[in-house]
DNA sequence: GCCCCGGCTGAACGCCTGTTTAGGGTATTG
DNA sequence: CAATACCCTAAACAGGCGTTCAGCCGGGGC
């Protein structure tokens, strides 16, 4: 993993790749201080390469998210759809970016968002093919569902390594295998059998929406201020 | 929202409430000046009473779950399993609360932890009852799906919330309530229809693991280190 | 009257943060 | 050889943090 070009061993490209590096492992709170030790150079040239903390961190964002494109033209296929996490936690060179990514959507940061977009977007292509070859069943909301699906897969992932986060930053990626293979089963089942027997549920909300209730008569009750 | 008993004005319960609401404001960075500000009283004083800022996180978690626990007893059912945030937040003296818990999901703090057990052991016991009535299809391993549907409900709002935080910290119940909206659709079908149309990856995998594969020959290829 | 005592505060301490400044060292250029 | 330009650092600054400490101030017991 180097900057821009391989062996690039200039200052500023040391002090980004350890920026990078570090934010994965402890998180944007990192110092300053911390990352130039990384880096083996002072606090000074940090602030003298970048201008500021925030200005590395966008650095950093700006270099993962080239990463994440690069590694997706390269590696990615109609298989390994949905499993961007684990393709990049399965190429050593990018396994800390896994890291990078976590801390990311759990700050709420560009590389989250954008990330969670770019999942989307591929999710969508996706699910459309399995569709048009009969794997998978049409959507009343083709675009909602998808949304669903990476927010749920996303969002346990993130839910479950931030309760159990591994003792050493660096077995984030064993983490997240763990997590996929202890709910790869109940995901299956529910993506092939479904979880409910009956329609009902499903039939009661279609015919709410489109007739639904007067509104005030929620509000009233609702909570919101 | 009281501590202990209602109407509780020493200066203990104010701070103690103030701490509480303004963690869920501003997450748990917030300092101890601003949260003797919000008290009307000196940050000495909020030493002198809970002796740490730590001591006063855990003071705060311990009511927050007290709360938590009550909510539960009186309004809780059957027809709201699953459904916890949603009472709290509908309930105006619990509302802070939702903010409180999703930054203890966030922060992977010990409330975090205790309401996605409480909500795992509820899930467990009414989706036993509905399998018992028929209403939803038995599992390969009942432990395992409850979890994998709590995680993905609370990781998908986590991350919603994440990614899109209100202006307004006060509407993060509006921002719940939209979430749940947008996505109730998606969730229902899932639920209801599935959404593959062939069984085989679910067969696949249940081969797989009855009869898996040299596990040596994995880890050499598995980034891990 | 006095005293003591507990709730409470203003001011300070020590630490850590991001950032600035002034200047040292080295290599390139005239 | 002297001068300039650039990379880099040590030291300090300013501000925020959690926490400590000495002492104020009002009420109850003698």
């Amino acid at each position: 993993m180097r900057s821009a070009e391989a062996g690039d061993t200039s200052a500023r490209a040391r002090i980004l790749d350890a920026a990078v590096l570090r934010f994965a492992r402890s998180g944007f709170r990192a110092s300053v201080r911390t990352i130039a030790a990384d880096a083996d150079v002072s606090p000074a040239l940090v602030i003298h390469h970048f201008g500021s903390k925030d200005k590395l961190h966008a650095a950093c964002d700006e270099q993962v998210l080239a990463w994440i494109a690069e590694s997706k033209r390269r590696n990615m296929g109609p298989a390994t759809s949905g499993r961007l996490l684990e393709v990049l936690a399965q190429t050593d060179e990018l396994a800390p970016l896994v890291g990078y990514v976590l801390r990311s959507l759990q700050a709420g940061g560009p590389v989250g968002k954008a990330f969670v977009e770019h999942m989307i977007d591929d999710a969508e292509k996706y699910t459309a093919e399995a569709v048009e070859q009969g794997m998978a069943r049409p959507s009343r909301d083709e675009r909602a569902r998808v949304r669903y699906l990476v927010y749920s897969s996303l969002g346990s992932l993130l839910l479950s390594v931030t309760m159990n986060p591994p003792k050493d930053p660096e077995d984030v990626n064993a983490a997240v295998r763990a997590f996929m293979d202890d709910l790869y089963l109940p995901m299956l089942e529910l993506f092939t059998e479904g979880f409910l027997t009956t329609r009902r549920m499903l039939d009661d909300y279609l015919l709410y929406v489109s007739d639904p209730p007067r509104e005030d008569d929620d509000l009233t009750t609702s909570g919101i201020r």
